[in-house]
DNA sequence: GACTCTTCTTAGCAAATTCTTAGAAACGGA
DNA sequence: TCCGTTTCTAAGAATTTGCTAAGAAGAGTC
């Protein structure tokens, strides 16, 4: 996921709220959290999330609600994770059909939370496409082209290539990458990163032109061209 | 919703005909009711309606009578959301069995029942057929041919191919799957998913022509071609 | 009750992928 | 240029992944 992504939180239960906001710090994503109706929607115009989890159950304003609001506006575009209880089972044909993109059974899984919002901002805009240079990464579809050639990756390279896309230009380190597309903690001793640069360049590689993935010695990888 | 969207109501039972008939107007639509099996086929031929809210239990003739000799009539093309008794689970399979669309439980909460309306009406509304190369899947009358050869296929293998379907090109991942046609939470541990992808490509596959799901290793499944 | 059809599980094989290792190559400061 | 450090890469071991056959369980049908 993106580094700076953007998670807006509208959740009453402080406690819920606040594990939310360490777990997906923890992630390295930016959150704010509100914690009614009014106050989220107020978030949504000036935070500008990425995505957006919303409880259902709101004091004031009910999370349909916002999402209705939401819509109306028209102007916010960031998909909507929403939390429901467990035994309410009409809201969720509801908050789907009113525009909702997902949604998780209170009490969830954060694993499942994570990977449902990992998703939903991976197809952020339906099909999201990542240019550099002539290299294409299709994020719907995770095809990946150069020029006319399309590229055959396996899953590890395509994340780390599309970890890569989505921040172009700028210098990666191998403990950044390590954390974001292997999901290692600081600290481990291995040159995946270093290996699998090596396969990729292989595969994306045009002969007679520069490297878009370049080496910046004693700090990193960066993918740009020249 | 369309604001001509027409609803045929058959429930024998006036208040809740008459309930439903206001909470549908309400929201803009055409409503007309019968309350009793003849008399909604019937206004089935001359009402014309876009969907059918059809109770299972109705004097003379039982709804899924009406449903039945709706469906052999053929010239009925709109789906039909089945409301049944909480306590004849068996019904649920008949109705849906016999070519209802949907149904809804009575004693049913108003937000559910509109809510499946609406997904039944934007279904209609939306594309019938699904294409991909030269396959086709038609979600009106559940047909799948490849090119001339028609294609018969199970409850499930169809919902899997139709989502699939509706998601072209994209890489479905076997959780979105498993979650979308199989209803199941997160985290189960199962590969139904790659044996139905078997069933389809053996009952959808062409003899010298690339296979239409394609396995995307690491992250799952994309219906395209090429 | 036997038969059929559908759904789903299990288990094992085959193949692809992931990651480690270790030596080669490249780099940059003196 | 030389040398220590960093980066690259080939090769192979270990693991994971996907596919399929076979069959159990359940429901419907004759």
């Amino acid at each position: 996921m993106k580094p700076e992504t953007r998670v807006l939180v509208v959740e009453d239960d402080r406690s819920i709220a606040r594990l939310l906001e360490l777990e997906l710090e923890h992630r390295g994503l930016v959150v704010r959290c509100a914690h009614d109706g009014p106050s989220g929607l107020q978030a949504a115009e000036q935070f500008k999330p990425t995505v957006i989890v919303l409880d259902i159950m709101l004091p004031g304003m009910d999370g349909v609600g916002v999402l209705k609001e939401l819509r109306r506006r028209g102007n916010q575009e960031a998909p909507v994770l929403m939390l429901t209880a467990r035994d309410a089972p009409s809201d969720k044909v509801h908050s789907l059909d009113w525009g909702a993109d997902d949604y998780v059974t209170k009490p969830f899984n954060m694993e499942e939370l994570l990977a449902r919002l990992r998703v939903l901002v991976r197809r952020r805009g339906g099909e999201e496409v990542l240019r550099v240079a002539d290299l294409e990464v299709n994020t719907a579809t995770m095809e990946v082209r150069r020029g006319e050639r399309r590229i055959d990756l396996t899953a590890r390279e395509y994340e780390l290539l599309q970890f890569m896309a989505q921040n172009p230009r700028r210098v990666l380190s191998r403990d950044l990458l390590l954390a974001r597309v292997w999901d290692q903690e600081y600290g481990v001793e291995t040159n995946v990163v270093d290996v699998y640069v090596g396969y990729l360049r292989k595969k994306i590689g045009e002969p007679g032109r520069p490297r878009l993935i370049q080496t910046v010695r004693g700090a990193g990888y960066a993918l740009r061209e020249e």
